[in-house]
DNA sequence: AGGCTAATGACAGCCGCTGACAGTTGACAA
DNA sequence: TTGTCAACTGTCAGCGGCTGTCATTAGCCT
């Protein structure tokens, strides 16, 4: 088994060549693994959670979960790396004649559903949603996404420098606009997680007004341009 | 003693009021705890240092090392957590006729060297600047970093809202700008941090340069408006 | 059918961290 | 000065996350 170290999601990749009743075992205990991790994660809370719990809510050995996830860490953002993935690709995808900021929310805008699909094929998209809350309202976690984010945005300012033909060595602009993005998402993630409705759509629709205040908000004089 | 417990930098406060042998001694076990765990961590890395290690290099017991700091993590942020409430208070000083903006530029230009002073107080700056090096490139430091970097933003969040009168739960322009700002610091913190030159000075400097780009990253046309 | 190897469980052990208990040592009043 | 009290400390036991090791089981392939 060469599975978990940080459970890269290519792992899943050759599902439909040849499943053999191993593969299918393996992703189905990784499945099952992942829906029990989340499952009490958001009922009992992460760190009330212990990974024995989850092992043996899915009858499996404490060791066996550490083969499948690098961590218990690794086990709540299995997901949520199949969703950066989905935006990354989507990001390659924009014309580049497109202005870094557009290109940016373009292709969140166009992001939302294929996230929801490559979410669903793992776990209750309903259930990963709500596992948001939790990421928001445990330190330990939001840590870990930060994190997270950070490398994203890394990732992110790469692909814009290619785009504008740009050495991000040399040149901060890539990085600047995309930790600007970074931030007004976080910054809604934050406000969302914090609402009543954690649907897809609402953090949707959240999302484009944020990042429409970002002009308004770096412009001086706010007391007379009141919302 | 009711010294841990995320350790806040206050119970420092009554220092020359009443020194008393006691006191005398929790503050010199503290700071050499901070000054072991600071070198050791730099030397040999965070995660190669185990607290047992900082304990002995102290000549305590490691049951007083967590008595003294919450956390090995805590240790670690001490002199940072010095550092934050003097921008926050610099903040505060700002006029309140700047542009939000200017505000917090300004309070940083202004802070520079109170941090300077605050830090060299418990620990040499010359250490405390190395270990960001060691914060920038240790996952589990790095996200604890970029967690308590949030925590700050909220706070100057709030302040930012008080200056202009807004409701910052109903305004997103004050957690926006701010937000802001703080990605165009972690940007440049990181790039400093993979530098030659890990004086204050240069952060400073640096600090400079990429708020510049804040505005020119957000426009369009990037490909005609090279550096 | 039988050999090969991947997958699992059981066990031991490290490290961060905490509660409990007992011993030591400053602080302060008699 | 001395005795009492409270603060500070060390020791020990134990939990939870995580890893290495080894024997056992179970899918795969000829």
């Amino acid at each position: 088994m060469k599975v978990a170290g940080t459970s890269a999601p290519p792992e899943t990749a050759p599902t439909a060549s040849r499943p053999g009743l191993r593969e299918l075992k393996k992703q189905r205990t990784r499945d099952l693994l992942l829906r029990s991790a989340l499952e009490l994660f958001t009922e009992r809370g992460y760190e009330e959670t212990t990974v024995d719990d989850v092992a043996e809510a899915a009858d499996v050995s404490q060791r066996t979960f550490f083969r499948y996830f690098a961590s218990k860490e690794d086990a709540a953002f299995f997901a949520a790396r199949l969703a950066e993935a989905r935006f990354v690709d989507a990001v390659h995808a924009r014309p580049p004649e497109e202005a870094p900021l557009d290109a940016l929310r373009q292709a969140l805008a166009a992001s939302w559903d294929t996230i929801g699909e490559a979410v669903e094929q793992v776990v209750p998209l309903e259930l990963h949603m709500r596992f948001y809350r939790v990421i928001e309202s445990t330190p330990a976690l939001l840590a870990a996404h930060l994190r997270r984010a950070t490398e994203l945005e890394e990732r992110i300012a790469r692909v814009v420098a290619d785009r504008e033909g740009l050495d991000i060595d040399r040149d901060p602009r890539p990085r600047v606009v995309v930790a600007v993005f970074g931030a007004v998402m976080r910054v809604t993630e934050r406000i969302w997680s914090g609402r009543d409705d954690t649907g897809l759509a609402a953090l949707r629709d959240l999302t484009a007004t944020y990042l429409d205040q970002v002009s308004p908000a770096l412009t001086g004089n706010w007391r007379h341009t009141e919302t």
